[in-house]
DNA sequence: AGTCTATTTAGAATAATTCTTATTCCCACT
DNA sequence: AGTGGGAATAAGAATTATTCTAAATAGACT
């Protein structure tokens, strides 16, 4: 039996049984389309990737599909303020930067002890399902706008 | 001089002359609404609680108001996912505990060296202006809904 | 009072997402 | 292999929060 890892998310297929649902193109190209790229595309986005591989697909089905590979735990959705919603393939704990600058986006391990630490200042009888952390702010390294170089 | 705590925000007038800005009945009403009751009312919640006040108010005033107060950093704007935004009179370090169920808002204080620890795992070179701590969870006191009492 | 500009108002426009309905597909069963 | 039934998809309309536009109003300053 090989060991299920936490990074190598288990099949697609499997995952959709598990929950009565079917296997279809549309959903597998979609997850591969995810995890190919692993950054975070908005549904937009996804549909632009995909439509090479199924040019009749339409947008509809692209929130579909993505919902439902949301619903499987397969993919997370992720929103900064208002933007469009962004699916991320990466399911380990993690926080997420957010250049305010550039939309660009970096996934951040999360120490599971810190994660333990910032629960733990929940008052009692509120428990937490799920713990978002989001940086908002820019990279000193890459300028955010293109800028003539300094002599 | 009175000591300006960070608890009893600085005068509005004040703040909005600070960036050259008009201090109006609207923006004033609005600026009270949100601090009488300290909750995190939408848009629309707050057009609602001024409209007995300023009954030829329209919402896209109660928009550019609160725009203007987020601006001037006398409020703060929340979202839960693709929510409409919530506006915040809270301004001290704090997150924020969703109620999945009844969509409750709770605010919870940032002990300043956790938010420290937290944003000590950002990598080199990435700055962060701002960290945003949301708890999705339920309460384990209230129930979601009526239920029939339990013999 | 008069002018200048910021602000407000009302309604149209925008944009992401969801909904609706008809069609197509997949699977199980004969 | 053919068929029936439910699930999924496609296409476009509908919804909804928010922003934009243009005209009217109000403040501040002479």
């Amino acid at each position: 039996m090989r060991p299920t890892t936490q990074d190598q998310p288990a099949n697609l297929a499997e995952r959709l049984a598990h929950s009565g649902l079917r296997n279809t193109t549309q959903r597998e190209v979609i997850y591969r389309a995810l995890h190919e790229r692993r950054d975070h595309p908005t549904a937009d986005e996804v549909y632009a990737r995909v439509r090479p591989d199924l040019p009749t697909i339409s947008l509809a089905t692209v929130y579909n599909c993505l919902e439902t590979l949301v619903q499987c735990d397969l993919v997370r959705q992720v929103n900064f303020e208002r933007e469009p919603t962004r699916y991320c393939p990466n399911l380990r704990p993690h926080a997420h930067f957010h250049d305010q600058a550039t939309g660009s986006t970096l996934d951040i391990d999360l120490p599971p002890e810190l994660l333990a630490q910032v629960k733990a200042i929940l008052p009692p009888n509120y428990q937490a399902d799920f713990v978002e952390i989001t940086f908002h702010g820019h990279s000193t390294t890459e300028p955010s706008f293109p800028t003539a170089p300094v002599a």
